[in-house]
DNA sequence: GTTTTCATGTAACCCGTTACATGATTCA
DNA sequence: TGAATCATGTAACGGGTTACATGAAAAC
């Protein structure tokens, strides 16, 4: 029972709920795939998992072609055959107790989630979330947002003639971001509002992949995107 | 010459290079009146403090009056009376050294000053930077948000069909904030082309106060303000 | 005179990084 | 055969928070 804490857990609990992988590759959808994630080094990481495993959340098996594009399942881990990609080590697989403890976090919400890298994790698994927190941590996302506005304009109200030009400029930038958030939340929560199909209504099931699901009534936005194979965040 | 890191020395020795102040307020400060600084906690303040005085850089001196809107100078602290405003216990006061290293801090620039928070603390002193440091710290910051922009581009184009929408749309709306931090920055590089006025053009001086000078050219912006007397960050 | 706010501190802990050590696999 | 990349780890440290302890001044 040892907390290793909160967001780097529920990450990787959330990550391996969608396919087994091993620790290497868990990293860089750790700072790729999730939208704001953190680069996480090895030194986290690694010493994380294994309280997961001791936990009984994870468990390790021998290697095994990691989790690529078409997932090949159904191969019964040849143990030292050169299986097609690269060969992994220890891939890590999401128990039983896990998948539970994982809806577990997925359900509770608390003033935690309202926080900046908190948040963008939960958002991040928001394809697995019900829809009645999702609400939750919207709506609570956005009044964190504006009360923090209220201080920021109370705060440049106060001090306002007594600043210098950069350093308004700079509050002015900071509170435009605030706001910008505010109504990006907005527009999420009214499609949630209006939007069908809640998915998962029963939670703690056991109903397998579910993910990239219909478009769920998402406020659409142009997606511009060049092909561009660069790589990934360097060590 | 214990090295306590970076940015909460840069912010305190900035701040104390505007006016004397002690401990409590020099907090309130850092949360408040700095853009996006985040709320430091005492358990780090007075120890860092405590190891500016060691180096030399700041001296404590009993109580007076916390800089309050007209600086009062010239008052010879007296020991225990009444002063105006409320008491303080020790103030701390930028020495002759703490100046000059501030300076040193002001006109090094490094990768480090790129990034988020190091960058905003750079930012809130550009009223004392000279004007050649002020385009490096920003152009600086620009290339480094357009590589991050390059890398979500990249990764984006790797793998939209296997992502759900949430995470996509999570991924997007970060984009559109560095995209839209890159504008800003540009506004700024521009202001900073065609104005003039570059304010102190010999570093390392003595002049005093300089601060709240002429606008500089910095884009204009509706500043919509309503006056509301709320309080500060709790504790 | 009691509560609130101002004011200063410290010890324990937490989360994470850096730098290092190690070795297998792939590619030139 | 040697370099690059994949892959896993760990020990030392760093920067910060929390929770606690303490007390004086101001406000009610």
């Amino acid at each position: 029972m040892s907390r290793r804490s909160g967001i780097l857990e529920f990450a990787v609990l959330g990550l391996l709920r969608e396919s087994p992988m091993h620790g290497y590759e868990l990293r860089k959808r750790l700072n790729t795939s999730l939208g704001i994630f953190r680069a996480f080094s090895y030194g986290t990481l690694y010493p994380c998992l294994k309280t997961l495993v001791a936990n009984g959340w994870l468990i390790e098996e021998p290697g095994g072609a990691p989790a690529d594009l078409p997932p090949s399942v159904g191969r019964p881990v040849t143990p030292a055959s050169s299986l097609a990609g690269r060969r992994a080590k220890i891939v890590y697989r999401l128990t039983a107790e896990g998948k539970e403890h994982f809806e577990e976090l997925l359900s509770h919400t608390g003033p935690d989630s309202w926080e900046d890298e908190h948040f963008a994790a939960r958002f991040a698994f928001f394809g697995q979330t019900e829809r009645e927190v999702r609400m939750r941590v919207l709506e609570g996302r956005r009044s964190r947002l504006e009360e923090r506005l209220e201080k920021m304009r109370a705060s440049l109200a106060r001090t306002r003639e007594r600043l210098d030009d950069y350093t308004l400029e700079l509050q002015r930038h900071g509170m435009e971001s605030v706001e910008r958030e505010v109504r990006w939340l907005n527009e999420l929560i009214e499609s949630e509002r209006s939007g069908r199909d809640q998915r998962r209504s029963s939670p703690g099931g056991d109903a397998q992949q579910d993910i990239a699901g219909e478009p769920d009534g998402l406020p659409r936005h142009r997606g511009d995107t060049r092909p561009d194979p660069s790589d990934d965040t360097s060590q």
